[in-house]
DNA sequence: CCGGATGTTCACCT
DNA sequence: GAGGTGAACATCCG
């Protein structure tokens, strides 16, 4: 479950945990992390739960001891007690094959806490280091916001600014065209280069996109969403969407409005 | 059959 | 050092 979006509805379902214990952690799969079994065991086994957190798109699973971190990839959905977190994930399949069971926790109520995952692109981790991150992308403020673009760059794309996760954390590739399609600016525009009032405006999308998105119940709830396709038509104005690639991902924009 | 897909990391260029 | 590109991960879908 890739942007703060799913994330935060995955930390939703984790509230649910907080208070209850862990009896035994089995990484399933060893590629899901750099820690090993051992490590873990002597991490969590025995350890409470307390609020679960999140910054960006990591998964913060507070315990009295340890803090397990848990970053979704693309396709790694959270189950706890049984329940998935998201119903349906684009881009993942819909199942949940045993043989997708990345890592789980038994708690010593008989509850269970699961990371499914096809695709292999998910990390659980031990104590994550948050200094690699910048600041939530749903709690940014201006004057963080400002600081983030106008940082010393070489010219940086701004959507490429956006999906660097060290600056700013949790915004993904399908959130970034939602927001500066709403706020009518273009994805190569120089992030440094925008004025007082493009940040405003660009600030004012930002959070309200992810309220919205996360109203909706996901990142692919977006206006723009229907048209990535191509031969998409902008939702606004009918022009022609672009298709190009942007910070490394594919982008879909209006060159009409968003300038 | 082929190309891509909400992501990150790493090697390798420029 | 800053960026950009492409590969890798594994599976599904159009």
């Amino acid at each position: 479950m890739p942007e703060l979006i799913e994330v935060e509805l995955s930390r939703r379902l984790a509230d649910r945990l907080t208070g209850r214990r862990i009896d035994t952690v089995n990484l399933l799969d060893a590629h899901a992390s750099r820690v090993d079994q051992g490590s873990f065991d002597a991490a969590l086994a025995g350890a409470t739960f307390a609020e679960p957190g999140r910054r960006g798109k990591l998964l913060l699973l507070e315990t009295g001891a340890a803090t397990l971190g848990i970053h979704f990839g693309m396709t790694g959905r959270l189950v706890v007690d049984g329940r998935p977190a998201l119903e349906r994930l684009v881009y993942s399949p819909q199942a949940f094959e045993p043989r997708w069971l990345r890592f789980a926790l038994m708690l010593q109520d008989g509850g269970t806490v699961e990371l499914h995952d096809p695709r292999r692109l998910a990390r659980v981790s031990l104590d994550p280091d948050l200094s690699a991150l910048g600041p939530d992308a749903a709690s940014v403020t201006l004057p963080e916001l400002r600081g983030i673009l106008r940082a010393r760059s070489s010219g940086i794309a701004l959507k490429a600014r956006l999906l660097d996760q060290s600056r700013l954390a949790g915004v993904g590739n399908l959130i970034v065209d939602e927001v500066l399609w709403r706020t009518g600016l273009s994805p190569e525009r120089p992030a440094t280069l925008l004025d007082d009032d493009e940040v405003r405006r660009l600030h004012r999308h930002l959070r309200r996109t992810i309220d919205t998105l996360l109203e909706r119940g996901g990142s692919h709830t977006g206006e723009l969403m229907a048209a990535r396709v191509r031969g998409g038509l902008c939702p606004r104005d009918g022009h022609p969407l672009t298709r190009s690639v942007v910070g490394g991902r594919t982008t879909y924009w209006c060159g009409e409005h968003q300038r």
